[in-house]
This record gives C-alpha cells, structure tokens and sequence, in this order.
DNA sequence: GGTGAAAAGGCTATGTA
DNA sequence: TACATAGCCTTTTCACC
C-alpha cells in the first residue's frame, strides 16, 4: 500500500458514504450496494487494518461555537533551521488548528480560527509574533469558505 | 445560539471526546464523567439540535489513497466580481478540495490535492489556470502538515 | 472472498424520581 | 433534569458455500 492501492468499487463506494457520514447502518449500504452487512463489514474492516480509515469524528459547526474569523498566515522565520521550535511553540496555541512546511513565500503556513477580530488581534500580535523565531507574518482573513471537501477515493 | 453558546462542562466533555471518536460509546463516556448514559445521549442530540454538531465523517489517510501532493494556491480574478462564476469552475474541479474567499493578496484561495506534482502540473495548467477569470496564480506547496485539528469547544 | 443466521453489544424511549 | 431499565437495532462472529 505505497502510493496506488488497489481499493474494488465496492471499497471506494463504502468509503464515499462513510466519509459523509461515518455512522451510516450497514444494513444499508448492504442494500445499496447489493451485498450482504457481513461483507460490508469486512471490507472496512480491511480498510481500517490498511490505515486507510484511521477514525471517525464529529463535523462541528465551528460558527455556533463561537468561532467566527478563520484566517490563514504566512510566517517567516528568521532562520529556516528554526522550524521545529517554532513550531512547538505554534502547537502551544489553541487558535492555531492547521500548520503546514511549505515551499515559496513563507517557512510556515498556519491556519487560525478565533472567536472575534479583537481575539485575533491579540493571537497574532501577543503570541504568534511573540515568538522569537518569527521574523514577519503576512495574514489572510477569509470571509467565506465556499467549498470544503475531501478527495474523491 | 448566536456566537456565544451556552455549552456546560459536561456539553463540551462530550464533543471533545465525539471530535476524536464519533463512535466512543455512550456507557464509556458515562461511566468517564459520571453521569448514565441516558444523559449522555440527551445531551448529544440537543447539540444536534443546535446545529452544533451537523454530522459524522470518518477520517481517511489521503496517502494511503495515492494523494500525495497538497497545496494552497492564490487566486487574483482580472474582476473581482467574477467571483460567483469562478468559484463554480473551482467547484467543478475535484481537486480542489477547499475554497476562501478572502481579503488581502488574493481573491480566492484554494487547497488542492493531487496524486503527484505531473497531476498538480495539469490541474494547475490545463484546468485552473484555464479558467477565464482567472488572471494569476501563486503556488505554495506543502510539504508536511504537522499541525492538524480542530478548535477547543 | 462472500453469505446468512445467531450472539453480543450499543443506542434510544419510556417511566420515575 | 437526570436516572434505570428494557426493547430495538446494529455490529460482529462463525460455520458454510
């Protein structure tokens, strides 16, 4: 299981629908997919087995939890070999919900949800920009997310 | 339930352990913070209700399915107001798996997810970059993704 | 590898405090 | 509002095809 895989149309059809919804009976995708649950069963068990389902969770509604702004920020260190600390210091920060290694215009890409703009305001200036190995931050609020999605299996 | 929320201890136990395991059982979960799982259940289907929890998604390892390359990609539209009719090319593009709407640099700003940088190069080239409202573009490839979870409730 | 039926276990509704 | 119980539905197992 290195890069391809090789995943029947049954297997890609089980995980389409558990991807939008992971508690769906399987009594019923046995009817769906006019095989029996105990086939159902073992097919995503496999795919457990393979790491190619790791887990189940939630879909929150992050807006009625108060959180309203989502903004992305680039982050340039002072020094590339910086990252790692860096980084533990960005994990410390609950706003801070995604972080990604990347090449081009910035060192580090985060991706930030808070409750308020105010909030914001203080994330990024008392603690992202506290961080001694941060040089400067360019940030992207985002206004709506018009798409979210998962890759087609 | 309009920004604030008024979610208890007990509420926000809940959907922590549910944003980790959609599946933990509810006599688990009781027997953990100690009340019967009867509560537990009233307590998750008013949450429901709410609207704070929409749904359950299993979590699927893009890797093991043969995405290998992820990357965030900046978008400037020659009019702004293009925006609609853009956003319904992006929506028609299954590697585009996220779309902002945004302020600053970029118009909308887009995650993509391919099976390698050949497939990015065509995506990017042959179908985004195709895309007549589009004006320009800017890459920023991710190369890890240490960080990756959701906000506190 | 798939099936069907039986066993085990979790979820949900009800009655009660 | 929370609890205990009981019924129901889902998952899991297993012998067989």
């Amino acid at each position: 299981m290195h890069g391809t895989n090789n995943l029947d149309d049954l297997d890609k059809a089980i995980l389409k629908t558990l991807m939008e919804d992971a508690r769906r009976p399987y009594a019923e995708m046995a009817k769906q997919f006019d095989v029996s649950p105990a086939t159902i069963h073992v097919r995503i068990e496999k795919m457990k087995a393979a790491g190619i389902i790791e887990g189940t969770e939630v879909v929150v509604n992050t807006k009625k939890l108060g959180y309203d702004v989502c903004c992305f920020i680039g982050i340039n260190l002072y020094a590339a070999r910086d990252y790692h600390s860096a980084l533990e210091k960005l994990n410390a920060l609950d706003e801070v919900v995604e972080a990604y290694y990347t090449t081009g215009a910035y060192n580090i890409f985060v991706k930030l949800m808070c409750r308020s703009i105010e909030e914001l305001q203080h994330v990024l200036i008392d603690k992202l920009q506290a961080i001694e190995e941060v040089q400067s931050t360019e940030t992207l609020i985002s206004l709506q997310n018009p798409i979210s999605r998962n890759v087609n299996p």
